[in-house]
DNA sequence: GAAAAATGTTGACGGTGACAACATCCGCTG
DNA sequence: CAGCGGATGTTGTCACCGTCAACATTTTTC
């Protein structure tokens, strides 16, 4: 029974291990890539032995899948704050694609797990939103729902809202992975200014359609 | 020499290891998804010794960036076969779109490692095409530069062009990741053909922008 | 206050990326 | 045709990783 310890040594228990370790991974991923993660290293971030992480998590992919999770509801929360008070619908639709690169832009890390992870095709996600099986409320009703709401507004009648939803996701979504991949010259998108300008002027390019 | 050999068994030598594993690399990502990929494995589908492929590739990323590159290459080809003939900017960009995702479905093993691994800021591939450093011909323009020309036509002058085809780039990207992702709904895009007709739905809705 | 559940540790196993040293084969020069 | 050198493939090895089982410690519950 080790007296003396250090301010934050909690002797034999972490304390909060779970989210150490979730806070761990976000860095390491940020470093050395998401191929360059490794419980191991989590774990030693953490203080804490090779094999503890597997209290918390059954599962490398469940790990990843919790950062997801994690992501997922920022982003959903994001873009429903972004389209809060915005009543027309088409401003609507530009400011969620603007608060969506946003969010990849200010965290690629959670972006990138979110949408780059093989754990999609396992469940637990599901159509840009976490699935809450037998969740506690599930009132989390995805910001893909608000989008085809917007959507709904801006076509004829007859049309598939959800297709038009999917449209104003599209955009927004290929524009943050190809920023993120660093696949726009630096020179468009140097600084999150930048990106913000080039975002704006390609909505603003593709106003009008959905009608 | 050639001589008639056995379908499979060279003696010592493999005649074409590096293809052969290039193709086993393909397959186990096809199967076990990317990051089940391992060189070892590869080396046993081409029935060679696990140390093998470090005499043709200097690093499991090297075989992957090969891979990406052979992607490129052919994502390039099915870009400009697909704007061949057609006249209409417009409908060069709808026919570049299309054929965009349409690669993405029909080869999503190459689309995933060119878009999602990290060798992305490890040089060698730049902006959306294989860059040939001391290449050889290096007559490869990139289907981007295509894409930016035919946005050129559709804005008004003083636009850059390029934010256009960014634009363009970025709708038919998107759509290609979430078809992969499996974000969007199995009951939009169960076959290849609903993929195409929701496609083309979304490219009309689209239509009409860039100006 | 003891049993039970939760949490952390140690040790082990097979698989993997990477390298070094060695073996074999091919093509070229003489 | 001899043989030599480079290309290609092999064996052996090392550290690291994911995962599990067995054990230790702490907290919670009755």
């Amino acid at each position: 029974m080790p007296a003396g310890d250090t301010p934050s040594k909690r002797s034999y228990h972490h304390g909060d291990l779970r989210a150490a370790l979730l806070d761990a991974a976000i860095e390491v991923i940020g470093e050395r890539g998401l191929h360059g993660l490794s419980l191991r290293e989590c774990a030693r971030r953490a203080d804490v032995s090779h094999a503890a992480p597997y209290r918390h998590f059954a599962d490398k992919n469940a790990l990843l899948l919790a950062i997801a999770r994690r992501g997922f509801e920022r982003l959903a929360a994001a873009g429903v704050a972004a389209m809060d008070g915005v009543g027309d619908p088409r401003d609507r639709l530009d400011a969620y694609g603007v608060a969506y690169v946003r969010f990849a832009v200010d965290n690629p890390v959670l972006f990138r797990v979110m949408f780059t992870a093989e754990l999609d095709a396992a469940e637990g996600v599901e159509a840009g939103h976490v699935v809450d099986k037998g969740g506690e409320e599930g009132d989390e009703a995805g910001a893909f729902e608000l989008l085809v709401e917007s959507a709904a507004a801006l076509i004829d009648d007859g049309d598939d809202p959800r297709e038009a939803a999917l449209a104003a996701w599209s955009l927004p979504h290929g524009l943050a992975m190809l920023v993120l991949d660093g696949r726009i010259p630096p020179a468009e998108a140097a600084t999150p200014a930048q990106v913000e300008r080039l975002m704006r002027t390609i909505f603003a390019a593709w106003r009008g359609p959905l009608s």
